[in-house]
Parts: C-alpha cells; structure tokens; sequence
DNA sequence: CGCGATGGGTTGATGTGTCAACCCAAGCGG
DNA sequence: CCGCTTGGGTTGACACATCAACCCATCGCG
C-alpha cells in the first residue's frame, strides 16, 4: 500500500520473516520445555494458570473459554483429556452445569513449573528485548489487536466473541 | 517475586500477555483468511511459497525441509496431503530420490493468494508498527533467535538442525 | 568384499485443534 | 400449554503435528 502495492518490499519482508523465525523458535523452545521437564503442553498450562488464578480454583467452562480466547469445543476436548490425567475435576454444583476444578495434582504441577516457565520467558525474549523496547512491543501488540478487533466488527463475525 | 528472581513484574507481565494475545489473534486471523478466500492452510501457503520462489518450481524435500524448519515426518505428511489434493506433485528424477514439483493448480492458487494475504500482513501488522518499530522488531527477532540457539547449541539437541 | 554408520524419506500411533452438528434446559411469545 | 430461540456444553469426523520406529541406498573403512 504504502509504497508499491500491497506487496512487502525487501526490508519489510527481511523483518516479516525474522518475526516469524522468532515467534516459531520461542513457541518451540518453551513448548518443549514444559512438556520435557513438566510433562505439560502449553495448553495445560494456560488452563491451569487461569485455574489457579481463580477464587477457589474453579471456573465455568465457558469464563476459562472467555479468558483463554479457545473455542468452546477446543475447550471441552482438552477438559476432557486434563481431567483423564488428573489434573482437573468437573465438579456438579447446585446449577445444572459443571464447575472445572483444578485438583491438588494439578495444583502441584503448575505450582512446580511456573517459576521456571517464567524464567526462560524472561531470559529469551524479556531481557533480550529489554524494558523500553519491551514495553513498546506491549503497546503495539494491543494496538494491532484493536486494529485486527475493529475490521472484524465491521465485516466479519469474529467467532471469539461468545 | 516480582523483579528479583525469575517471575515477571505486573509491567512485564501486561507487555507479555499482550503479546501472547497479539500473536494469537494475528495468528488465527491470516490463517482464517487464507483458509476461507482460497482454502489454504498457512502451511500449505508457506510450502507453496517455497516452491514458487525456487528456480524451477522444484525442490527436494530436504530443501524444503530446510526452509520451512520443519520435522521431516511433517513434511512427508503434509506433502502426501498436498499431492492428494493436487498442489503439487512427487516426480522421480534421475537420482533416486523424488523432487517436489508445484503443479499448475498449486501455482495459481499462490499467485492469486499470496498479494492478499500480504495486504493484510501489511494493514494488520507492518503499518501499524511503522517503519522504525517495525524494523526494531526484526532486529531483536533476530536476537531472540540467536539467544535461544545460544542456549542450546550449549545443552540441548536442538532438533531444528537437521 | 563385508558391514556398520549416515542421511533422506516414509509410516503408524497418538495427541491435539477445528468444524459442524447436536443436546438440552431456561426464557419467552403466543 | 406449545413451540421457538438462545446459550452452555458435548460429540464425531476430520485435518494436522509429533514422536519413534523403520526402510534403504550410499559411503567409509576394516
């Protein structure tokens, strides 16, 4: 758009593809990680943060799919295989549906690795950036957000919002 | 807790979801794009564009393999589905090992494909950065990456180089 | 020659994500 | 009371990624 067409010119595509090297190898590194040293995917995790965050360590599925962006059927699969495991329980409560309960396994695990998940989060991406331009990517990322949030709300449905 | 040892301080910790968010939405938003206008998935799209760019629309599979940093076994997958579905072809050279060819359906279907999806890469992503953040994006991409192979041309495999 | 190592490539099992269809209780209009 | 929509949630089929095991031609070397 800007200077010929939509098409990236040589710096820009430069950059696009150092970007996406980046977000690959990071994704991979702390992927690899959890689930060497924990036993857990980056999916588990996410739901057991989000868990263990909570009041009580218990949520509705549909404020976890709230709070995780996942599709409900995303969420109700991988709910499905962590309770198989251990690491939650779907707990009746006096309405008819479910609670998710994060119970002492999963507690335990998220409680072990988080410390450590944190630190490499730091050591490879925080400090390399360092605090200005790391605050920077934090203020362009929400930007980029609204931008891609607000061409959805005008022409497209955006399944996120539930 | 906060910025002595390992975790992340409330500052760090809002730029960090932010980012997580970003990177999902971006994410999801090009690969649904591609998916519903064309009905190609990002890694049909990023093995397409590989093929396009060689010299004669073909390469072996360990190129490819090469470029994209993909597992082989990914590869030798997503390649049997590609072939199935008419994007590219298997074809025995002289050598005893076949090179990947695109065929004509796969190449229209880049051709036509490959300006929109960078249009969007551009509105969504390149011009809201701007051309100096942007290119400090890449730079410490950059960086990331090689802080992250640093650590594990150091203790671990590392299976990425293959 | 024999033979193990290497490298390019395939395969199958399994775990995971996505889509569309469905289930069902509550709310509501007639 | 009936039927309709709505929202939370599940299910099944399928596409995809990952891991480990394997196939096999070549190469190095005894």
């Amino acid at each position: 758009m800007s200077s010929n067409g939509p098409w990236l010119d040589d710096a820009e595509q430069k950059s696009w593809r150092s970007y996406l090297l980046m977000k690959r190898t990071l994704e991979t590194h702390l992927e690899r990680h959890l689930q060497r040293e924990f036993g857990l995917s980056g999916s588990d995790f996410e739901i057991l943060v989000n868990l263990s965050e909570s009041e009580a360590g218990r949520m509705r599925a549909f404020e976890l799919s709230r709070s995780t962006q996942w599709e409900k059927s995303r969420l109700s699969h991988h709910l499905t295989r962590m309770e198989k495991r251990g690491l939650i329980r779907k707990e009746a409560c006096d309405s008819r549906y479910p609670e998710i309960v994060i119970t002492e396994e999963g507690l335990a695990a998220i409680k072990e690795c988080a410390p450590a998940h944190a630190a490499r989060v730091r050591e490879f991406f925080v400090d390399v950036f360092g605090p200005e331009r790391f605050a920077i990517l934090g203020e362009v990322s929400d930007e980029v957000v609204g931008t891609i949030g607000k061409h959805c709300e005008d022409d497209c449905p955006l399944e996120a919002r539930s």
